[in-house]
DNA sequence: CATGAATGAGTTTTCATTCAT
DNA sequence: AATGAATGAAAACTCATTCAT
């Protein structure tokens, strides 16, 4: 049986995060499944082999794929809630936090989707779900740090965190002829001004 | 090349519609990647050839499995919106629509997942973009007949719906043992009815 | 997963059989382990594909070549014995066995060395082990209802099955330049009459 | 072309032995095809690359593994032969040889199956066959030694040899619930000494 | 029309051997 | 000499699609 190498050396470690890098693209670009391993290892400069010496098998490098994504997508957010002021100006946070998330979107919207795709998948849905109650626990301890007093702040914070994926998402994805999505972004902002009581 | 049929014979319509029905279930319960094409026929009770009079290739279930999902799934809300009677109550629509959504994404919830997941094929979300933009439409439309004059409507609305289905998922997929999805359903509730002054 | 067909149209059937007899004819001039399946589709005459709709895996191949050629190896002896008259001629049964045994080994050496190196798999084992179960079981019953009474008769029916087997094997494979077979034949001989008191 | 050091150092000699000794071991845990280098080299405390600095390929291995396996089993027989006193006591000689080679058995069954399911490959197969030659061409001198005279001694020898070797196996491998071993036993040794006319 | 056996290219994965350090 | 990462050819196995019957 294979034994995954876990890299100790500096070599080592900048061509496991090649492979995942190429996963990165690859998965974002066509997919899970229409991504090969031999894709992947082109796409890394490495041989088919060594993969397998990083990586138990092909989903394992879909986890850590999705773990960059992961530290990609969120950390922004999370830094920029931690060095909110939230004491001088609420009402702006919304607003931040609902363009920060765009930007992200934007940057990650093919992966994104390409990992989305994949919640069947035990490993990968757990990892999001963690994920959001993360951030939901982060603004919630953001916000009664900074005095906020609400009824059903956990309901209220988590929705307002779907609500911003959401628009996120139509931001970045949907380009629904229709629709001015600058009115959209008021639009999401003022309702969760109101679900604040900003 | 396999010259597909269009079925005008009854038996043949109910055989390809079997086929669909089994690749609905089969996608539902494994994902469109891992089903094959044997096995849809296998739980369609023909034969893996007979597949290939019905449909070119194993996306062309895909699609029509897409608009059975679509047919099951949004049928009942444009049922919904031609039934309401606005004039009279105009209130109880919000909480009304998002309690059937719940009730079919429930129905629905693991087709709903698998075909999302293929986004990434242009068929697929151009579908799904159609569809969106079908509800927007109409219940623009309705409230529009109802008297309704707001400013910016058609993104209020699509907003609306886009609420409405990521807190069907929410209540559906995700069950953060930190939420209590009746609270969340009367935030949202009170959200819509916010959006649209009611 | 790969459902294995169990073939019922006799061309199916017929199929399978080349592919069992290829794999006969492979494992017995290169081992199983220097044997590709590839190989054995193409010694067939059949794709690689087809094969995994007969067998479930390359072991499934080995299993249906073992069962051939215990039915190649086994059935002459069995033949042999179910046909002789005891009560006229007991003294010549054991020679008789004896180079039946040898003819056998002699047409099926090389499957038979490339099975049993592999009795570390548990099902090849317990396929032989079986095998020699049932030739000491037939063997006992026939000397018994032939009027044979001796003290311990199984050990003594084994044991001149071992002794047959590692005869034939002898005489098949080693060609010890200072061994004179045909001396060793009469020796063996000597020692079976000598154990049924023959 | 790795270039194969004869060592001369002990360090070097110390390590060469550790890596057929982890042969030995992981051959006979799960025979030569199913072991990798990487396995051998990582029981044996060594780096994979360094296995090919002390040995050809890996059937070099095979080869030492198969040197220290003789060494091991046939070593103590032909120790007891060399020490025994056949003038005194020469009925007891065959029992000994019986249970030791039952002894070596039980201690070496795993490779002893491992290296014989082996002997399509020339090396191996020359290997034993010379050491069944040495096994008879001693205990041949032993007996004439003794002044033991009869006729197709080597045939009588090479035959109490294979009935050696078939009797330990059966011992130690074969448990079948109908043979009492014991027995089986006593009707060997029995055989043995009306072979040799003891 | 219908069957399901057959195809074979494509995919994942393994591993003996080499090579840069 | 020693390391262990790296190679890449080769193996087992899958499956959309075709085709003989």
């Amino acid at each position: 049986m294979a034994v995954t190498r876990e890299p100790q050396q500096k070599r080592a470690i900048e061509k496991k995060n090649k492979i995942v890098q190429a996963g990165y693209e690859m998965f974002a670009q066509k997919g899970y499944y229409n991504t090969n391993t031999a894709e992947i290892a082109k796409a890394a400069g490495v041989s088919t082999g060594i993969v397998y010496g990083y990586f138990h098998d092909k989903k394992d490098i879909l986890i850590d794929v999705l773990d960059i994504y992961i530290a990609h997508a969120y950390q922004p957010i999370f830094d920029l809630l931690d060095s909110f002021d939230l004491s001088k100006d609420m009402a702006s946070l919304i607003p931040a936090v609902l363009d920060e998330a765009v930007k992200i979107h934007a940057d990650n919207a093919a992966i994104h989707e390409a990992l989305h795709s994949l919640t069947q998948h035990k490993d990968v849905e757990s990892k999001f779900m963690a994920l959001e109650e993360e951030v939901t626990r982060r603004m919630t301890a953001k916000l009664e740090e900074a005095g906020v007093r609400l009824a059903h702040l956990n309901e209220k914070v988590h929705w307002a965190m779907v609500s911003v994926q959401s628009y996120a998402h139509e931001r970045v994805f949907d380009h629904h002829a229709y629709i001015d999505y600058d009115v959209m972004r008021d639009i999401v902002v003022g309702l969760l001004h109101n679900l604040f009581g900003v």
